[in-house]
Formats: C-alpha cells, structure tokens, sequence
DNA sequence: CCACCTCCTTAACGTCGTGAAGGAGTCAGG
DNA sequence: CCTGACTCCTTCACGACGTTAAGGAGGTGG
C-alpha cells in the first residue's frame, strides 16, 4: 500500500475543486493523504511534474474511451463530440482549464490524437492540414474553457459603448450554447476547406 | 515623481520579460524600481491587482490605435488584423498569453469591442452573432498564443502513432502560418454563418 | 511652529516549495 | 538469527514569497 504516484494526483484533482488552483499546496495535499509534505517528494519531483501529471490524466478522463468514428456519423460531429468531452472534463474540475494551460494536446494523448488524425484523414484532409485543423480545435477549446472559468467580465460603460454593454450582457449566459456554436463556426469552416485551400 | 501605478506596470512587463510569470515577485520588482517591496502596496492594493493592471495594458497596447475598416477593407480582413495585433503583443512579452489568462476581452477594452461589433454589425450580422463571433476569434487566439509560449510538446512514440508523430513535427514549426491558417478557419464559418444559421 | 498628508522604510508574520538526515518496515543472503 | 540493503516516510530546516503593522522623512497649509 503507501502512496503510489497515481493516488497522489487523484488526490490533487480532488482537492483541486475544494481549494481551487491557488489554494493547491503540497502541505494541504500531503494532509488529505494524511502524510507529512516532503513525503510526496519521494513519488513526485515537483510541483511542476505534480501539475503535469493532473493535466494529463484530465486528458485521459476525457478522452479515454472514444472510439473511430460509427458508421454514419460524420466526421464533423465526431469532432464536435471530442471537443466536447474535452470541455465537460476540464469543467469538471475547478480551474480545470488553466491547469491544463501551456499542456501540448500531445501530452499522453497519443491514441486519440492519432485516431483523430485517422479520422480527418479518411475524410479526405491532408495529414498537414487534419494536424492543423486538430490544433485549431485544441486552441479554441481551451481558449474558451480558461475564459469560462475565470471570474465574470467587468461592465462597459453602457451609455459610452452601447454594442459593448449588450454584447457582455449576452456573453454572460448560455456558455453552453456559445461554446456550440463557436464550434460550428470552426468546424464549418473546416469542412469548408477540405479541398484546396 | 516617485512612482505611480502605471510606471509599476511598465516597470512589471519590462521585468516579465527578463525572468518570467514564475519569477515576477513583488521584492524583484521592488528592486528594479529601487524601492523596497511594500512600497508597491501603496499604490497597488495586491499581486493579484497587479496582474491584472498588467493584461488590461497588454491589450490597450495591443488595440490601441485600431480604427473603423478602411473603404475597401473587408470586416475578414479587419477582424484578422485585430486578431494578429492581439497575438503579436502577447508574443512581445514572454508568458504574455497566460499573463491574459482568464481576462476577459472586455476588460478596459470598451472602445475597441465596440468597434468590432459596430463593424461586423454593419457586414449584416445580429449583434447577438456579432457578439459571439468576436468572443470565438478571442478564444481561438488566447488559447493558440498560450500554446505557442508553452514548453514545446514531447515527441509521441513513433512507430505506435504515426500519424501523431507527424503532426507533431508539423506543429512545432511555422507558428505564424498556422496560427493565420485557423484564423482564416474560423473566419470562413463565420462568413458562412452571415445569414440565418 | 504645528498638524497633516503623502510616500517610503524597517521589522515581522505566516506560508510556501524544497532539501538533508535519519528512522521504521520489509526482505534477501549468509 | 543476524545483517545489511532498499523503500517509504518523518522531522527539521532554509530561503523566498505575499502581505501587514508601525513609524519616519518631506512637503504643504493654517
């Protein structure tokens, strides 16, 4: 028994949603596992390596039992449905997105990262072109996600910037709707440049 | 003389690009201005506030002196040009996407969304659409630019994932090119999307 | 001359990440 | 059964961090 890296970072990921990012300490972590702190330095070398292995296992909730595409599903929604996935995860912890911040989708993402390829692939891109509309995807789900999940924007002057003021009253709700068609917009245009470009 | 806030901000973002996020502490900044580190609290309530004062300079350096599209200019070809002025001014300071992370577009940045607005309102879209159009380019850009400043992605195992072991080598070089490749993406959708949707 | 306000200093507190040294437990070899 | 060696954890300690409290120097107005 002891601790076992793996333990060490679910217990992070946990204590993540109580104490937010800011509040993650080595010492507040070591006692969750009822340890004293420089005991986690014999399974983790760093914090770094610590937030790291967070990122990637959120990566790895998320996108661990996706499947190539079933017959008759697209390769738009399959996409749709991946980033999905990828949202609701990193949702599902507080500050999940920034942690995963600066994480390369190629962390420990090899298998999905390669049947997305597949996918794109099969639906007639180029691999240099399904590689950059991937990382496109990637960048606008995290994007969107560290935004979600950071305070509330701050009001306009609404008689100097009237556009300004409704459109932040209308950025403040429905998060879920303007993800989708965030989304749409980039996956129509991706569709769109599937030949020549 | 003495100090001043704004000066404190400058003297934060010339020191951001000398030592990084991580190590811009308030004693180092202290130093820099020849002061000593609690003397920044007299004009700074917080770190915390620092920061921010810190992003909303970025972005009004970044915004400043954009204008209405000029005859001629397509809102396209607008919108891209604000797009590349966000990323080149975060790129001019070293960890300035994550240093943005989690600040809203609308922060002290009244004039220039209402411009955007105004501009995509007048290419026929509902300010609803407006809105959430120029809130998906943001994300895009935010998350692409914090990827690009991160540690560069580890190399997936070759022979298991072929494809990803491609795509990577595609993506660690010509940063500016795929950066404007999903923009046009984006762009494209989103002149899909102009009428109904 | 004195009181006040502004802006800075020095001292200090609690917390953080992390390193060094060593102690209990297990287990293999003689 | 004893003795190392290895694993995993403890205790102790260090330097750096953000931040607060108290007070001193400089100017300004009564």
């Amino acid at each position: 028994m002891g601790l076992g890296r793996d333990a060490i970072v679910r217990a992070a990921l946990a204590l993540l949603n109580e104490v937010g990012l800011e509040g993650l300490t080595l010492r507040r972590l070591a006692d969750a596992l009822d340890v004293q702190a420089p005991a986690l330095y014999w399974h983790v070398k760093n914090k770094a390596e610590l937030l790291d292995g967070m990122a990637a296992t959120i990566i790895e909730d998320a996108l661990r039992d996706v499947e190539a595409p079933r017959r008759g599903e697209s390769w738009v929604d399959w996409t749709a449905d991946c980033a999905h996935r990828l949202r609701d995860t990193m949702l599902a912890y507080r500050d999940g997105a920034r942690v995963l911040s600066g994480t390369y989708l190629t962390h420990t993402t090899g298998r999905p990262l390669e049947l997305a390829l597949r996918t794109l692939c099969d639906a007639g891109f180029s691999l240099r072109d399904a590689a950059r509309g991937i990382s496109t995807v990637w960048a606008y789900v995290q994007g969107f996600t560290i935004e979600e999940q950071s305070l509330p924007p701050r009001d306009p002057d609404a008689t100097r910037h009237p556009l300004a003021a409704h459109a932040v009253a209308e950025l403040t709700k429905d998060a879920d709707d303007r993800f989708e068609h965030g989304l749409r917009l980039l996956l129509s245009g991706l569709r769109l440049s599937r030949f020549g470009g």
